[in-house]
DNA sequence: ACCTGAACACCGTTCAAGT
DNA sequence: ACCTGAACACCGTTCAAGT
């Protein structure tokens, strides 16, 4: 005779995300989620292969609120939609550092998400990427912002910038750096500059685009 | 009557990284690490305080590593010396992994290394920094550098850049524009203007700086 | 002074036995 | 059909007892 679900996997995967948080990657045992859901560490192999599933599951939900996340308006003007982009970022990473960290660390492969939520989640950024950069160096340019908002985001969590100074500074100057450096690739394109609020973004210099090497 | 050491601190700092990289994290256990010394795990504790310390040990030898691996020559071109430092940044992390990611991943506090040691491996980064985009932005530039590279070597390790495409090419694109981005900051300063190979860095185009907000 | 076996607490995981 | 106690293998760590 079945009786009533005492858990589900919903708050199974609830509850290991709040333990990541308070306790870190160590402190997220089966017995500490069994404990929080209020079944006994046995029942969650009902729900879940093993740990490294239940990562795997954390690390997607993670992923799946980052996206949500960085779902910019579209002002018209890249250059403030990039800005606006790598603070939604930075701002998720410092309310949810564990789970962050999780999402970008390299780990055994059964914790991974899977390919195509990680590419929903960065979908943002490779069109923005697109509409500074041009279509040609869309993906280059992407992954040139998502590495230097990743990789700043990840040292300040880890404390590797021990050099005292301002971060904000430097990841305002970095955005700044940035959006430059990929605004130069083409000579403006007509039909994104409209809409820009002055000052917000560097001038063009309208180079010749340069070979991708 | 005291007999030979049956081991040292140096050896099993070396059999750690060694199992670190062909077990990863996980794999990297007490008795692993007693056995590949020829001793039983409680022997460590002799030379360890306990795992998190062999943890740091670990990686302050990779952190030493790597700053020894990124002494570059000084060329006189700073761009020149930026994409060689870069290129050597992403070999060493290809060579040692887990090690690499041990450096710069956020973890329990005993397992961090110390920060001057940190210090002086990311010292190149600072050094050129300042040759490219002036003394006042040397350590912002440096920052968004150091921060772009380790960003690009960490997703590429994790697995993060899933769209295809080809990865040497958006690191090379990354350089490309990134020595751009800093060396357009300051009206070209002379005394470091000698000796550049034509082409290999964009051209300045003397802006004013910009503030830094 | 270093090394060891034994012991303890803790963890992931399986499984037969309960309801 | 879900849940549990008991059991097993494994791990980090301590410590008294060996040499």
């Amino acid at each position: 005779m079945p009786t009533p679900d005492r858990t589900s996997l919903a708050d199974i995967v609830a509850a290991a995300r709040q333990i990541l948080e308070s306790e870190g990657l160590p402190g997220l045992t089966m017995q500490a989620v069994a404990q929080r859901v209020g079944v006994r560490a046995p029942s969650l192999y009902k729900r879940v292969r093993n740990r490294d599933d239940l990562i795997r599951l954390v690390t997607e939900a993670t992923v799946h609120d980052l996206g949500e996340q960085l779902t910019v308006a579209g002002s018209g003007d890249p250059g403030r939609d990039l800005a606006e982009l790598a603070h939604a970022f930075r701002a998720f990473a410092h309310a949810q550092p564990a789970g962050y960290h999780l999402i970008f660390t390299s780990g055994p492969a059964d914790t991974r998400p899977s390919l195509d939520i990680l590419t929903r989640a960065t979908a943002p950024a490779l069109r923005l990427a697109a509409e500074l950069a041009g279509p040609e160096h869309a993906l280059s340019a992407a992954r040139m912002f998502t590495a230097w908002a990743n990789g700043f985001i990840s040292m300040e969590l880890a404390g590797a910038f021990n050099l005292g100074g301002d971060l904000d500074e430097a990841f305002a100057f970095g955005i700044d750096r940035l959006t430059a450096a990929l605004t130069t690739l083409d000579p403006p394109r007509p039909s994104f500059d409209t809409g820009r609020t002055p000052g917000t973004t560097p001038p063009r210099h309208g180079r010749q685009p340069r070979p991708a090497e």
